[in-house]
DNA sequence: CGACTTATTGAAGACCGTCAATTACTGTGG
DNA sequence: CCACAGTAATTGACGGTCTTCAATAAGTCG
């Protein structure tokens, strides 16, 4: 059990993600429950797991933001991808595996171990699914990157925070939480803090979004999606 | 049997590639052998899957070049990553998987389906590695896009490349058969192929790399990898 | 309150894109 | 063997998006 901090409510989002990818049996959310006994809270800007460590343990994220990152010889800083409640953080299922990036705490986080999973059981569905989620994640930030100027690079990441999250019960209607800075932002879309704000500022002009610090409220996501041809990550048929 | 084109060497890269990632035992390469009987030949520019289709069969690629790309509604491209012999297409484990990207075929290609392999085999692990690889690239992409310039990005896209094509034994010591145009180079690096030309052209008058119609050879792989901060990929320790 | 981080604004310029034309190629058929 | 079409590579002029470098305002926390 972990201290200082009660067992709280939150950790249920990460629950609720993994029953949104598969339906879970009575066993599997015991795993669950027990995994989350030995749940460790993680302090904002600390490493989780640290690339080219050896992964000793594949982890869920309980509560909190985190996010892969990679930082080069000089100093810039790309940020890969964002790590959400119910999350895996680590999970390759071959020997001896290294990190092959940093996952590092954008907000105080709540991590446990994730539960092993026989073949074919339902956490193991789910863990599949997510990961391929996780790789469909890469390859629109890979679009957004290469093919999406400022404008709609910010629109598109802010749509698929906002579809992950009401995923997992957090978003409220078109509002959510964003514990981002705009220097975190530009470090995730390829862009200079200065232009993410003037970005910003222009989307709240047009009546886009409304920004507080910490907070998102998107105008119309479904007309914003279609607006800039932004597609959800799918990976089921049904 | 395939026919109108012999079972040549060229697939033999293929086991390679898997065999630098684990040691396969008899029983890896009989299934390989038995699956290369079962060879499909795909034509240049000809999907060999589609992205949102389901995934009926996964498969890996004998010989050629594939790219996997996203087509965005107003006819811009991006390439995600590009596929080497040993590549695997369209592996993973979770059932009704939809295709996440499309895989085009950028020369003729010969793939296959890929033989099962028993959790814990030697396949098993190999194919765990290649899987994490595929990721390793996907992040190299992003960096790659976000924070790198036109000039470092075709540098370490070509480093990249031939790392690659040396661990399948395709690379004839600093050079190697580019089968890309440059707007296909520009599609693959967030660029246009005037940029990629010009930068191209730079590069040829430092003396970093030669260029031929689909043949580079690089002046000094380390040194480059030295001069722009490029590490390699490597997912598990030794 | 004071130190720190974050957000905002302005001016100047670099990098890369756009448009358009020209020059190589490559393969095909007469 | 050469004419031809189609693709790929190359070049030039110009413009826009985004960066850089400051400086200032606003917010946060002990």
């Amino acid at each position: 059990m972990i201290r200082g901090q009660r067992r709280s409510d939150a950790p249920g989002m990460a629950v609720t993600r993994l029953m949104a990818l598969a339906p879970l049996d009575g066993a599997a959310l015991d795993a669950l429950d027990q995994a989350m006994e030995d749940a460790r809270a993680v302090r904002v800007r600390r490493d989780i797991i640290t690339e080219g460590r050896e992964i000793v343990q594949a982890q869920l994220l309980l509560s909190g933001w985190a996010a892969r990152v990679r930082l080069l010889p000089d100093g810039r800083r790309q940020f890969l991808s964002f790590l959400l409640p119910g999350d895996l953080i680590g999970a390759c299922d071959h020997p001896h595996a290294l990190a092959v990036s940093t996952v590092v705490a954008m907000s105080d986080v709540l991590v446990c171990p994730l539960p092993q999973a026989a073949a074919g059981s339902p956490l193991h569905v789910a863990y599949a699914i997510s990961r391929a989620m996780d790789e469909g994640h890469l390859l629109a930030q890979i679009t957004r990157l290469g093919r999406l100027n400022a404008q709609e690079r910010i629109s598109d990441l802010l749509l698929e925070l906002h579809e992950r999250l009401t995923l997992n019960g957090s978003a409220t209607g078109n509002g959510f939480d964003l514990p981002l800075t705009q220097e975190t932002l530009a470090d995730a879309l390829g862009l200079t803090s200065v232009h993410v704000n003037r970005m910003l500022q222009q989307a709240r002009r047009e009546g886009d979004l409304q920004w507080r610090v910490g907070h998102v409220k998107l105008t119309d996501p479904a007309g914003l999606a279609r607006k800039i041809g932004h597609l959800p990550v799918r990976v089921t048929a049904q």
